[in-house]
DNA sequence: ATAGGGTTAG
């Protein structure tokens, strides 16, 4: 028995439109709301992409509320979102929070907080908030060592990454699993050599490669566009019988496809059952979206079917794909209908969705359409995020109309409210647009939201 | 949230 998530939607709605910090305390501390942490993560989660009315949720509770006290988890995703926010004061406040509380700061809560030093173009701060971690009642030990280097390989930071693992790596007795992060992180920058290398390095170190490691060089085959290469590795696979899995054929069938090599994507797509390892939903994903790219979405809408008569039950990700092969090919009214089928099934459609219908409707020129879809969003439980922005804020420039200029300056300003920092260019653009339709006025506001989200930036570099 | 397979378009 789980009410959180319905109660939660209600809750979000509640802050989401409340303007009155006090009205709005009052109405998060009535009695008859039960605070559990399931409850304050799912509207953190909800909020997410509305990070400082995330904060101030999470901050009534924290301050207001005369019983509750955050559970450790909601601490860490307030903590992820003030980061994102560049809010490092408030990161400190919190952790500092967390420890007084005798809520012990984990592994995770650390690379959060790496993972977006990362982000922000600091790499070496989430080395040293890493490197300080016991300073906050946290052990460092193998596991938060392998979880940075990861952190910096995702950033793509991989040589960094490379050069700590070379310091750090004796200390913490590198295993099988730290040499796998460092070779994904090569094969992820197409540098496979590097990767070949660092699993020579790892043999010579006595360590036994994992089928996982071999997946990992396999796929960085086909990302660097090495086909034949990745193709006679996977040959190699097979004939020393190492146990393949379906990643191995799901990474296959995908590098093969997105290279146009349809018939033999489809070959080991068969061939697999036949060697005994079932398809997962990821493996007919592959398939369907390689479809959509190089073969026909109608080819592609088949296996959908075929996926369904077998049982599967299909993701966010599978109708994504499938939304957007049907846009691609300008039917947008096919890709609504998958949109509803969405709703219907149990995963609703997600910003990603949104942000394909958006983005197809405003390239076709049906800018009215993006919009609507787009004030369906700020009223559900799906909110907006920054690409939601740049793409309609970009597509209010291809009417040449004043409206649009306006609408463009709103978006703007709503964009920055909700902790979503907009390029230089995307403010010049709407400066130059509002100045040439004559809204002098409105554009001496935006000049004074850039000026204030300049400080704020220089403010939060440490 | 210690590692591997599906998500834009430019």
């Amino acid at each position: 028995m789980n009410a959180a998530p319905a109660a939660a939607s209600t809750l979000t709605g509640l802050i989401l439109t409340s303007t009155n910090r006090q009205s709005l305390i009052k109405s998060l501390l009535c009695p008859s709301i039960y605070w559990t942490p399931l409850l304050v993560d799912t509207i953190l989660k909800q909020l997410w992409n509305h990070g400082p009315k995330a904060l101030q949720f999470f901050h009534i509770l924290l301050h207001n509320h005369p019983t509750y006290v955050h559970s450790a988890s909601s601490f860490d995703h307030a903590i992820d979102i003030a980061a994102r926010l560049r809010n490092y004061a408030t990161v400190f406040t919190l952790l500092d929070r967390m420890r007084s509380l005798r809520l012990h700061p984990t592994p995770k809560t650390f690379a959060i907080i790496a993972e977006r030093y990362v982000a922000a173009g600091k790499p070496d701060k989430a080395l040293k908030i890493f490197l300080s971690m016991h300073q906050h009642g946290c052990l460092q030990d193998l596991h938060s060592f392998n979880t940075i280097l990861d952190v910096l390989c995702k950033a793509r930071r991989v040589e960094k990454a490379w050069n700590f693992f070379k310091v750090l790596r004796g200390r913490f007795q590198a295993d099988v699993i730290s040499y796998n992060i460092i070779a994904n992180g090569w094969c992820s920058i197409k540098r496979t050599n590097m990767a070949l290398e660092t699993l020579k390095e790892m043999v010579d170190r006595g360590l036994n490669p994992s089928l996982t490691t071999y997946n990992i060089i396999l796929k960085g085959y086909f990302k660097a566009g090495q086909i034949e290469e990745g193709w006679k590795f996977f040959l190699e696979m097979k004939r020393r019988k190492c146990e393949i899995d379906v990643v191995t054929y799901t990474t296959v069938v995908h590098g093969l496809g997105v290279v146009g090599e349809i018939k033999r994507a489809r070959n080991v797509f068969d061939e697999m059952v036949n060697d005994g390892v079932l398809p997962s939903v990821a493996t007919y994903n592959a398939l369907i979206q390689v479809l959509c790219m190089k073969d026909s979405v109608e080819n592609a809408i088949l296996v959908f079917e075929e996926m369904l008569r077998k049982g599967y039950a299909p993701n966010s990700t599978t109708y994504n794909v499938v939304i957007r092969g049907l846009c691609h090919r300008e039917q947008m009214e096919r890709g609504m209908e998958y949109m509803d089928r969405m709703r219907d099934d149990d995963c609703g459609p997600n910003v990603q969705t949104y942000n394909i219908v958006i983005r197809y409707f405003c390239n076709a020129g049906e800018i009215e359409r993006g919009l609507e879809l787009f004030e369906k969003m700020s009223g559900g439980n799906c909110l907006p995020n920054l690409d939601t922005y740049n793409v309609l804020i970009s597509a209010m420039f291809v009417r040449k109309r004043s409206d649009d200029m306006l609408v463009a300056g709103k978006l703007l300003v709503e964009m920055v409210d909700r902790g979503f920092m907009p390029r230089r260019l995307t403010f010049n653009r709407v400066l130059d647009g509002l100045l040439l339709t004559g809204n002098q006025g409105f554009a001496k506001e935006i000049l004074r939201l850039q000026s204030k989200c300049g400080r704020l930036s220089k403010q939060f570099k440490l």
